[in-house]
DNA sequence: CTGAAAGCGCTTACAG
DNA sequence: CTGAAAGCGCTTACAG
């Protein structure tokens, strides 16, 4: 085959001296063809390597199975392993993904986006961005007159007027700061990531709320804002020294800032964990070779971005037939539980 | 709009009172268009939320605006660099691109992965694999062949059949280990990558080219290979103080492995970069706050993936028109210089 | 400046 | 079991 010159079902049919109908019977696995012209066609198939044109087919068909995803900041570990799980289903099911990269998770810029997908013509779109401030605002508002369905993942629960699979924030700061104090911690400070994403604030009520289930006050003072970086965890952990002077134990949004937690404990010569135990978020594959080796929470990013996908297959499969039946399709939510992974950073038991 | 139901060109035309022909001119931008009429067009497209069938304009057109990237391993920060240099270069271009994630990079199965991106039309490909043992063996093979241009990113230089990005590791390990041999050391390790890959070789054989330019032997028992990950590095350096005990610094083959080395000193309570010096590979956002602060040499990573994307678009641009008139489309490689960023983990003048 | 005709590469009913 | 016809939603020449 030479660049540019695809060969067509046409030639296909010529070569094999039937019409393109029939070799279409062959493409799409129908029974209703005879054994020797089926042979016959699959011989031209593979001498060729014809391919049929997906354009083509998903022109006539009103079926691209094709998928958009829309994410932002593969840099950073859940990303990345939000996506992996959505490709790896995605390509299980036969789906190809668009891939949309948003250079700032917080745009308002949401109606292209959108519009450009769906004149892709894809069956669906995966919408793999967390939640900041009121960057979701959209979804109340377009959100179910969209031509075709829209699945969130890891966003924010309550009220949302599209299905979601999410990761329980709340419940990663119950375990994390459980765990601190089990450990015989009474001083539990938090470093939060970005103040204004759902998933830092859902951490941080966590905490508080375990805190307030243990007849502790959330002390402002035990609180720092770190911004998801190693670097601002290392200047959280200061704030909070000088803040609270008797902490002994911190639950840190991430494992990159607990790193910086780690380092800042080690400049000041605080050892880990019998002056302060650190819990982190994440489970990055680094964290078990901390110095020393991390304590954090394991969320499954990975199978929240295949369940979304199965989600989403699922709403395409009925639609739109059935949505145009009227049966609602509820806003399901999936939420996942964390895991704790103790490592040497924290105490399990209480020994102070 | 309702879910499921999409506008087409035909009742935009009625709307307007025009001929489909004539949309298609407001459209595409023609200058050929009463100014009256084409207003009237336009009020109908924005009122409707009107989107051209991306999939029946490509039919016609030939060209799909679209692009195939195969990526491995997005859990690693290489890949995830490249990948967002790829795609935020492809949507400043107008492409959209497909994401293939492969789950063994030493795949053999290749033709199928092609094939299938090329059913689906793309303009071209990137592929983003790192070269391991001989899975690039099918761009000789194939390569010329293939209906749509290709181009290597992150690979094998040398003998290629096909355009190439490429960053230069055999500089990586000269810049670490002159960087090394500058601050005094004269008993330099090293952690490889794994083996097999393509890039832990030229960091290796960059290793050993300036040992020899300073006329200091390549020991074996100086060479450990890890496996990327922290863990191994951690194993690397207790094997590699048991070989050759009086070790004074080490070159890691990336920032995770690194990070075990940091972990093994601690434990062994080596005083870096007193007793040891450390540098690593990839300048993750964490290096900054290892501890001790680790020096390491940067890629060009996300240029590289953007710069592939140009090259990719040139090619497209020049087929088949180019290709068919006998043009030869060079295999020419672009490679991109590493650069040192000194921290904590060395001594930058010799002082031993 | 505008429209009627043809066609991109397929698949879906409809005959036979 | 197989083929002639129609059509998916556009754009490209070709007339006027």
């Amino acid at each position: 085959m030479k660049r540019g010159s695809r060969i067509n079902i046409k030639q296909v049919a010529q070569a094999a001296g039937v019409s393109t109908q029939t070799v279409s019977r062959v493409l799409n696995h129908r029974v209703d063809v005879a054994p020797e012209t089926r042979q016959r066609i699959q011989q031209v198939i593979n001498e060729t390597g014809y391919a049929p044109n997906a354009l083509a087919r998903g022109l006539i068909q009103g079926r691209s199975h094709t998928l958009g995803v829309v994410a932002y900041g593969l840099d950073y570990f859940g990303p990345s392993r939000v996506l992996t799980g959505i490709e790896q289903q995605a390509a299980e099911m036969g789906y190809s993904i668009f891939l949309r990269l948003l250079p700032n998770a917080a745009t308002n810029d949401v109606d292209n986006l959108l519009d450009s997908l769906i004149a892709r013509q894809v069956d669906g779109i995966i919408w793999s961005i967390p939640d900041i401030g009121d960057n979701r605002s959209w979804s109340h508002v377009r959100g179910r007159d969209l031509a075709v369905p829209v699945v969130l993942v890891s966003g924010m629960t309550g009220p949302s007027s599209l299905p979601l699979v999410a990761i329980d924030n709340l419940a990663i700061g119950r375990l994390a700061t459980q765990h601190l104090l089990m450990g015989g911690a009474r001083h539990v400070g938090i470093v939060t990531g970005v103040p204004t994403w759902w998933e830092a604030q859902q951490r941080l009520a966590g905490w508080r709320a375990t805190l307030a289930a243990n007849g502790l006050p959330a002390d402002e003072r035990l609180i720092a804002a770190g911004d998801w970086s190693a670097k601002s965890g290392e200047q959280s952990l200061y704030q909070l020294l000088a803040q609270s002077p008797n902490l002994d134990a911190v639950f840190v949004g991430n494992d990159q800032m607990a790193l910086g937690v780690l380092r800042a404990a080690h400049r000041l010569g605080r050892r880990i964990p019998e002056d302060l135990m650190v819990v982190g978020v994440d489970n990055i594959p680094e964290a078990a070779h901390f110095w020393p080796a991390l304590t954090t929470v394991r969320q499954r990013l990975r199978a929240s971005g295949a369940l979304a996908v199965e989600r989403l297959d699922g709403l395409i499969q009925q639609s739109p037939a059935a949505a145009r039946a009227g049966d609602r399709i509820e806003a399901k939510v999936t939420l996942l539980q964390p895991e704790l992974i103790v490592r040497e950073s924290t105490r399990s038991a209480a020994s102070a």
